[in-house]
DNA sequence: ATCGTATAGTTGCATGTGCAACTACATGTG
DNA sequence: CACATGTAGTTGCACATGCAACTATACGAT
């Protein structure tokens, strides 16, 4: 009967792994069921956006942005290439590594940023400060802080690129 | 008082967020790649057969599957019809409601799946006991659940209906 | 009963993404 | 300097996914 030997499916850690999943992407719908609604970019355009605006200085390379984004080269090119015919980003050569391209938003997207963000951060806060105390937001930002250094350490070997973790504000 | 537009753009909430998408992207990324190794099935597979392998009973609805692999409907019954192929998923008619499915793992999944685990369950321990504490863990699960049930409780595919700018009050 | 509406799941089509191969530049070694 | 090796990014191709439209079943109202 018991054709499952294994104990270890029931294990609290599978849940952990399960449950990060599942609220990422959760959330992720989320988003992308109101962004639809305000005639924004897509989730995973807007994610790229967002980092961009972010990030001090404005500008990323095309590598640091593909890692930030969880997506690979190959699917970052893409993504920027999409943007870039949008007229929200745009490309520039690294002068010091002439191999290397940061991306950057053009004024079209600072503007389009300053205008999705008010509705976006609404929400968050609604969610968050609905769901947890500050202290019990902080917490999760650690603990989500550590798993994502954890995976930049493990992944592809060499990824220290982003010189210290504040230099990456997400 | 600074010359930046946007302060909104410093919210920590903002961050939290990306972390989250991060760390579930490089954690997914990480699994990917050792299982890879492996010859073991797809991650996006291998997320189906863990969750229909940890159900009690075995078997789940398509719908609710669909949920918790974070898929749409459509994504879940082509990533079953690939499982179905590979003979470690079947599809069952529900009795009592017959428009409805459930799937649940062959035998052949079965066995995938108990070769499979410990290796995974493996890497699980060792990333999550590295970097947390038991009770850590418990918090960061808690936090992880509040945050699904949350999205769960919001989504319900019909909630775009709302069609206005703001939140949807359901 | 019959109709109309709602739900579970599947398919056509378009798009996004990853992998592998490729180009362009950089760096180390003789 | 020439060459080999490594790295940043881009492209060809294949595949997985989402959305919208569709089928089949269930449920409620008259």
């Amino acid at each position: 009967m018991s054709s499952v030997p294994s104990p270890s499916l029931d294990d609290e850690r599978l849940t952990t792994v399960g449950l990060l999943f599942e609220s990422a992407g959760g959330l992720r719908r989320l988003f992308s069921t109101q962004r639809e609604a305000s005639g924004s970019p897509t989730v995973q355009s807007f994610d790229i956006l967002i980092r961009l605006a972010r990030t001090p200085g404005g500008e990323l390379r095309m590598s640091d942005l593909a890692t930030q984004a969880s997506l690979t080269p190959s699917g970052l090119t893409r993504a920027v290439d999409r943007l870039e015919v949008q007229g929200l980003v745009s490309r520039r050569t690294c002068p010091e590594d002439r191999r290397g391209s940061f991306a950057e938003l053009t004024p079209a997207g600072h503007e389009l940023m300053a205008a999705s963000l008010p509705d976006h951060l609404a929400q968050v806060e609604l969610i968050l400060d609905e769901l947890f105390t500050p202290e019990e937001e902080a917490q999760l930002a650690s603990a989500l802080r550590r798993i994502r250094d954890y995976a930049l350490e493990h992944n592809t070997s060499s990824a220290g690129a982003c010189g210290a973790d504040d230099e990456c504000p997400a």
